[in-house]
DNA sequence: TTAAGTGCAAAAGCTTTGCGGGTAG
DNA sequence: CTACCCGCAAAGCTTTTGCACTTAA
C-alpha cells in the first residue's frame, strides 16, 4: 500500500542512527494499514500474526519511538486507551460522540484557520487540529432519538 | 466563587430526580474551583480535605455523572488520564505539547468557524472545537530551543 | 420499605520498566 | 566489544465494579 512512506520513514531512523528492524516495520506498516485510528492492542493484534513471538511491550515501545521522531501522531482523544494516526499532515477528526469512533476529516476551510492571537500568554502555536464531534451514520441509524440511558 | 453556577447544577440534578448530595456538591465546586483541567485524582485530593472520609470511587463516580449529564465535560487529550472541564459552553484549547498543559483558549473567529459537509459519510456534527498545539511559556523558558532527549 | 449513594477493597484495563539474552555494527 | 533491541514478566497507574452499610423518601 504505501511502501513509499515505509521506506521513507525507515531511511528517517536509519538517519538518526536508529535501527529500522523487522518488528518497526511491520509496526509501521500496521498502523498504515489500520484506517480507523488504532490503540497499541489493535495494532499488536494485527502485527503478532505476522511476527508470532512479538511482545506488547515491543509494540509500545516502537509506537512511542515513531511518535516521538513524528513519524505517527497520537490522537487527542477521551477514551481509556492512547489512539495513533499514521497521518502526520495537517488534518482534522470527526469524533462520534456515543461510541468514540474517529474519522478523517479534509476541509480546506479549516486548513484555513487563523492563528489565534496568544502572544500575550507567551504561548507559541504550532498546530491547529479541528475535532468536529457528533453522531455518526452508524449510531444514528442504531438509535435516531437521543433517548438518555 | 461560582455559586451560582453550583446551585444551578444542584436544580439541574434534582430536576432529574438525582440526588444533589454533600459529595456531589463539594466535587462540583472542585471541578470549578480547578481551572486547569484537572484529572479525577487532582479533583479527588482537592475534595478529600474537606471531606476526610471520601473515596476516590465517589470521585469517579461523579464525574462520571456530571459529564453524562452535561454539568461538565470531558477533554480530548491523549494523556494517560482523563481530564476534566468545568465549562461547557463552546471554547477551544491551547496544549502544550511538552508538559502538557491545557488553557482555555477564546477566539471569536474560531467560534465561527464554517460546519464542515459531512453529509456523504452521513456524521451529523454538533460542536466543532480546535485545538492549538504548541509551546507553553513556561516550557519555551525552561529549554528555548527544541533539542531531543 | 425501597431505591440510591457511598466507602472499601479488589479487579480490570492500559502502559511502562527491569532484566537477561540476542543481534548487528 | 559495545550498544541497542527484543521478549518476558512484573510493576505501576488509572478506572471500574461488587458488596455491605447508610441514608433519605
Amino acid at each position: 500500500m504505501s511502501q513509499q512512506r515505509v521506506k521513507e520513514c525507515g531511511h528517517l531512523l536509519k538517519d538518526q542512527g536508529i535501527p529500522f528492524t523487522v518488528q518497526r516495520r511491520l509496526v509501521l506498516e500496521g498502523v498504515l494499514s489500520l484506517k480507523n485510528h488504532p490503540t497499541a492492542d489493535q495494532v499488536y493484534r494485527e502485527v503478532v500474526s505476522r511476527i508470532p513471538g512479538l511482545s506488547r511491550a515491543t509494540v509500545y515501545r516502537t509506537l512511542e519511538t515513531f511518535a516521538r521522531l513524528g513519524v505517527i501522531t497520537k490522537l487527542d482523544h477521551a477514551g481509556r486507551a492512547v489512539r495513533f494516526d499514521g497521518r502526520v499532515d495537517g488534518h482534522h477528526h470527526l469524533i462520534c460522540v456515543r461510541c468514540d469512533s474517529v474519522f478523517d476529516l479534509s476541509d480546506q476551510r479549516l486548513d484555513d484557520l487563523p492563528r489565534p492571537d496568544t502572544s500575550a500568554m507567551g504561548f507559541e502555536v504550532t498546530e491547529l487540529r479541528v475535532q468536529a464531534r457528533g453522531v455518526c451514520r452508524a449510531c444514528r441509524d442504531s438509535r435516531p432519538s437521543d433517548e438518555s440511558i
